[in-house]
DNA sequence: GTACGTGCAAAATGTTTGCATCATT
DNA sequence: AATGATGCAAACATTTTGCACGTAC
């Protein structure tokens, strides 16, 4: 993994404990924590660390292009240290948020139609410049279809 | 358009005047107000109107189906009465969004690769409820290529 | 008449800000 | 040394909740 600091100083912006134990607890994360979540994962190693900093640090990775934020229906917000075009599954209940695997994401992502699209670009009068996809899934339990036992 | 009293029947909701007025609201509005821009909406023809009323409505709305919530980077949430599955596109810079006309946004819609689904519902053992597409668009402007006009 | 909805104010939640201090460049 | 980041607390914004009263069924 490249260094954080080669990263920051790439983006002009300062290396501080902070900014680089926050970014790398999110790269590190499996799944897309909330701005609480990566305060008490980073707190016990970094004491003085305060929840402000770690809104004022994703917001400046966020603008620096180096990190997504993900609204979500129950208030608070995700992020996502993975900045590329990718797909996100949202399971029905939780607010969990998970990544489709990015060979499968891509998949889906070339499979959108060039062709259509230009066609809203100019019905709409805009340019579009992504494609946010979703998948709303539920889990698959016991008492559903079996599944194969993937993971 | 059907008659509110008679849907709110189906969903076995009680139709107050308030909420009668919300939905209304709701229904007519051409984007995708917040709470707040529904409150200020429908406030001036019913004085006596809470802010609490239009969240605990649009939560009943919401459970009972008939609105769908969405959330934004920004902190409020925006509401939708088109609970089909439908497009939106978010315009950058601004939170507004608006929809994709039905007809283009169903071809997209339709041209989803089953296959993938069924790959990406296999690989993660879940089953896919719903693709939620949201379109990132820019407004074209003067400067860029020329628009038809279309609104 | 009863169960449920409303309005109000207060609380809860998530995020931002002002400012003195401190660290990175 | 100077610019900008941090930590704290307070402010802020959005949404939820408790409770007395009112309304739809």
């Amino acid at each position: 993994m490249e260094c954080v600091r080669e990263i920051f100083a790439r983006h002009h912006l300062r290396c501080t404990k902070q900014r680089e134990a926050i970014y790398n607890a999110l790269r590190a994360s499996e799944g897309h924590p909330t701005a609480e979540a990566l305060f008490r994962q980073v707190k016990p190693s970094m004491d003085s660390l305060s929840l402000a900093t770690v809104y004022n640090t994703l917001e400046v990775l966020c603008r620096a292009g180096l990190v997504q934020k993900m609204p979500t229906t129950n208030g608070c917000c995700r992020y996502d240290a993975d900045v590329r075009e990718h797909l996100h599954v949202r399971m029905t209940g939780t607010d969990e948020i998970q990544d489709v695997p990015d060979e499968l994401g891509q998949r889906l992502l070339q499979h959108q139609p060039a062709e259509v699209l230009q066609s809203i670009e100019r019905a709409l009068g805009v340019k579009i410049e992504g494609v946010n996809i979703q998948l709303i899934a539920r889990p698959r339990t016991s008492d559903s279809k079996p599944q194969n036992g993937t993971h």
